[in-house]
DNA sequence: TGTACATCAGTGAACGCGCGTTCACTGATGTAC
DNA sequence: TGTACATCAGTGAACGCGCGTTCACTGATGTAC
């Protein structure tokens, strides 16, 4: 390990230290973006916090922007990783049952501070061409991840059925998460398990 | 019409000339609002977008907290009073056939502005209570109408089941504004056609 | 018909604040010779 | 082993700007008497 690895992102190489505070100040930067909004992102707010000085924070993201997409990537392919073990079954038990899978997913959104990110990331992304590039990225991945595990489920389906339902079973999760975080409603026991079996025929309900 | 009616929302009251200003600089807010979002809606630029004085301006919204909530509790306001009437019956021709209503909902998404305007009201939602209080109430009234329009394609639904159905159809409809609108992702016939068939199974389908 | 007065519409200057960004700087660390 | 040098980590002050808000003000309009 002699060569300089390149850390993701702008500013200087990665290497040891720098990738200890890198991390860090990300950490800080992602905490303040979920908890308080894109709107309360600023350099010294996460400088502050970070208890690290404004220009040392530039010294690692040079500008504003430079810092938010970096949060906003890093945020993406955790979200990605996390997600990716259900569906490809490469977890310990092969692949997941389908009502599992679905409880599991709408689990993920349990946590209000996860669902108030999204809303951020889907604001930002309705305004900044670059932020929505990442975001369709990210959905890609994952519709396509579902469109893998709905062909594990019926083999005989043909593929672009398969991607129509997976991007129909997206859309129903995603925008359950609007109306299970105390956003646009609130989270109902008899209405969660209406979604579920909905969500599971889009997965492996019959091909006609 | 002697007595002075009293206005929706703070500032003097609103009758001739003041609510015709109020209706302007709301227009105009809004437009901001959905144009370039939540952190472009400043007092000056309203201000300025109007021809008008920012004190002037502060004269109607005494604050900028005022102008916002006068301009998103409109907004929703509008929107329910579009969706009413394809779901009540109360337009021309009666109750609107399952599949036209849905195709007509997801007309509603084809403008990238509508959907940005979306983003923005929930992103806004997940960090300001009174803001969120709002959102609630205007999707009550959406799914409360949806449950009605469920009772009338099949009369025997118990109501639980009815309210259950359209709990999980405005899921579904409001997902689907993220990934037909560029933000998320892009609108394709075929899911589209996808989509719609599932919308309709809930509104419509056997009770079983 | 006239007048005094309250209310409303609209102006304009100023405030303090937090923001992103720029820049010159000091030490520490490691590397080449 | 020693030294010069480049790079990196971190500091600190200052900039110009746009922001929300405050406040005292001028005309216009309508109303009461």
């Amino acid at each position: 390990m002699t060569a300089k690895p390149t850390g993701p992102g702008r500013g200087p190489a990665a290497t040891g230290k720098g990738t200890e505070r890198r991390v860090l100040l990300l950490d800080v930067a992602e905490r303040i973006l979920t908890e308080s909004g894109h709107g309360a992102l600023t350099m010294r707010a996460v400088a502050t916090a970070a208890e690290v000085r404004l220009g040392h924070l530039q010294h690692y993201f040079p500008t504003r922007a430079d810092l938010v997409a970096a949060v906003l990537r890093r945020c993406l392919d955790a979200s990605l990783e996390r997600l990716a073990p259900l569906l490809t079954g490469s977890g310990p038990g092969g692949r997941t049952a389908p009502d599992v899978l679905v409880r599991r997913l709408l689990a993920e959104q349990d946590d209000p501070l996860v669902v108030r990110l999204y809303a951020e990331v889907w604001a930002l992304a309705a305004r900044d061409e670059a932020v929505a590039t990442v975001v369709r990225d990210f959905y890609d991945g994952y519709r396509s991840h579902v469109a893998d595990y709905v062909g594990s489920r019926q083999p005989g389906l043909p593929e672009d059925v398969r991607r129509v339902r997976a991007d129909v079973f997206v859309m129903l999760v995603e925008g359950a998460a609007l109306f299970r975080s105390g956003i646009a409603g609130h989270r109902r026991e008899s209405t969660d398990t209406e979604l579920v079996t909905r969500a599971v025929a889009l997965l492996e309900g019959p091909p006609g």
